[in-house]
RNA sequence: GCACCGUUGGUCUAAUGGUCAGGAUUCCGGGCCUUCACCCCGGAGAUGUCGGUUCGAGUCCGGCACGGUGUACCA
């Protein structure tokens, strides 16, 4: 802890020099990105578009954000989008929205632009290819031939024999000619950087003081996969410094890998970055937050009706506090006292408890009564939904009293259920089960949220259980009203959205006695089984 | 397995090596109040462990325990 004190007055210190330095030297040359590094703070987020806009990705992207702009620096977004497979447009939609709704903003960014562009690693191949050859030519990374079949068979040698598993260097012995021909013959290769084996790296973590981990501990990490796209260390590094960021604050995952990027630095001749590695949020097991056992979609914290500037408060107390201790700040505030130094290390739970208190205590505090009608009504009742629930409330209801009843549903978060109520004169309790677990996973890998697809979805996946429709949709139909008679079920899933319906599947499986480890097993084998379609 | 990073009430956290380890949340009790909630007051509850340095350790050093992460042609 004294440490911690004196490594942050060192820092601040520090950072006031570099601070005049850049209003001196910035002032005159505006060209290559090592002046940028010598003189601008720069910090960035990197999201990969590859799932739900996650909470992790919003807590990280506010430390960087506050830490740049406390100082007068600019904080960047890029895209990592390398793998292919994983990478969707939509993702990359939903990330930038959910930051934007929270007030986390960027100032450049595939969106908006910047010197620096373009921000989206899809887009800068050249600039990867280009590099790549500089590593190869030097002799710091090398051409690998090694099928997936040799490279499992080493992996599970390796194993066996209880050592350290990573590549050996086959092909480090190949001789240039050999490797020119080989290539040329349209085999197929991928290229490694090549990685001391003996002594250690040492880096300085801004939070967490020295850093040693052993080069033997280091795999000959591939820069660029088969398909000639870099990997995420690779094009990390290059981006990183292309775009001039002069700070990596990331999540304590990738202390480990660290050293790989020193390595291309220095490979390259680049000054390296300060790094600073964040503890990581924590599910209440205390393993890192995911959405098996928690709603990590920031989705899910808007369609349950939290307030941005809540959520982004809550995010701010996640192992760092104010310096007078005040609990309720909003991210100006938080900008105006950032102290980098004041992260504490310990992973914090993201408990929902204090969130939920937190969220209540600016509705009252905050919000006059037309602004929480306002704020409500477009939460609750936006022109979209409403149009879509009316037509469907009109068709059952005798007065305006029996409103309220049917609309429940839709403009509620967890509903209670009661004891029994997936009781079913033909689904036995095991396959409730099974019909909630299999749709939320059908409906987890749903490309497009529609009614028909929704539709489609469900009955070819009643199909494939062998279950009658109505059958299968009863269970549906409880966890989504609460009731075993309500409006149409998969009209709710889709005004409901993914989120809220996987909340509702989830706690309706919860209240079934939950699902084991070994029955999750099981089931996943039957479900994968299935074909669609 | 190996490596790395952590460890203050259940949870989020505060504490220039020097008061009685402070605040918040949660839970419980009381007050306000027609009820509940809000609000106010009070209570319970913590430095993982063993050793070392020191006049003095939550804070510095070492061992152990526990937890987490990493060990991919994912990021």
């Amino acid at each position: 802890m004294t440490d911690r004190k004196s490594r942050r007055r060192a820092r601040q210190s520090a950072d006031v020099v570099i601070w005049a330095l850049s209003r001196i030297i910035g002032a005159r040359f505006h060209c290559a990105p090592c002046i940028a590094i010598m003189t601008q703070i720069r910090t960035r987020i990197a999201p990969s578009p590859t799932g739900d806009p996650h909470v992790g990705t919003a807590y990280i992207a506010l430390f960087n954000r506050c830490f740049a702009h406390s100082q007068g620096g600019k904080f960047i977004l890029r895209i990592e989008d390398t793998d292919q497979s994983r990478s969707t447009a939509q993702s990359e939609q939903d990330i930038l929205s959910s930051l934007r709704w929270l007030g986390i903003e960027w100032d450049e960014g595939p969106d908006c632009g910047g010197e620096y562009g373009p921000y989206r690693q899809s887009q800068r191949s050249d600039i990867y290819r280009q590099h790549i050859e500089t590593l190869l030519a030097n002799g710091s990374a090398f051409r690998c031939f090694c099928s997936s079949e040799r490279l499992d068979a080493l992996r599970r040698q390796q194993m066996q024999e209880k050592r350290q598993t990573g590549y050996d260097g086959h092909c480090l012995s190949l001789t240039q000619a050999e490797v020119d021909s080989r290539v040329g013959a349209g085999e197929e290769s991928v290229v490694r950087m090549a990685v001391p084996r003996e002594g250690d790296c040492r880096f300085n973590d801004l939070l967490r003081g020295e850093v040693a981990i052993a080069w033997s501990q280091i795999d000959m990490q591939i820069l660029i996969k088969s398909d000639g796209l870099p990997t995420y260390h690779f094009a990390n590094v290059v981006d990183d410094h292309l775009m001039g960021i002069s700070h990596v604050i990331r999540g304590e995952e990738w202390i480990n890998s660290t050293p790989k990027h020193l390595l291309l630095y220095e490979y390259f001749g680049w000054e390296a970055p300060r790094f600073c590695h964040m503890p990581l949020l924590r599910n209440p097991d205390k393993s890192k937050l995911s959405k098996r056992k928690n709603p990590t979609s920031i989705n899910y914290y808007r369609s349950m009706g939290y307030l941005p500037q809540a959520l982004v408060n809550y995010l701010g107390m996640m192992g760092w506090s104010m310096p007078d201790g005040a609990e309720k700040f909003t991210l100006t505030q938080m900008t105006r006292s950032f102290d980098i130094s004041r992260v504490s290390l310990g992973g914090p739970i993201f408990d929902l408890a204090k969130l939920d208190w937190l969220n209540g205590k600016y509705l009252r505090e905050d919000f006059a009564a037309e602004d929480f009608i306002a704020a409500y009504a477009s939460w609750a009742f936006p022109p979209d939904k409403l149009a879509a629930i009316v037509p469907l409330i009109m068709q059952r209801v005798d007065k305006f009293s029996d409103v309220a009843e049917l609309a429940k549903p839709l403009v509620s978060g967890e509903l209670p259920l009661e004891a029994g109520a997936f009781e079913h004169k033909q689904l036995a309790p095991s396959e409730v089960q099974r019909v909630l677990q299999f749709s939320l996973w059908r409906l987890e890998s749903l490309a497009d949220w529609q009614r028909d697809s929704i539709e489609a979805a469900l009955q070819g996946l009643a199909a494939a259980m062998e279950l009658k429709i109505r059958d299968f949709l009863f269970p549906l139909f409880v966890a989504m009203s609460g009731k075993p008679v309500s409006l149409s079920v998969i009209e709710a899933i889709r005004i409901l959205g993914l989120d809220i319906t996987r909340a509702r599947l989830r706690s309706a499986l919860s209240a079934m006695g939950g699902v084991s480890k070994k029955q999750l097993k099981l089931l996943q084998q039957e479900f994968h089984g299935f074909s669609w379609p």
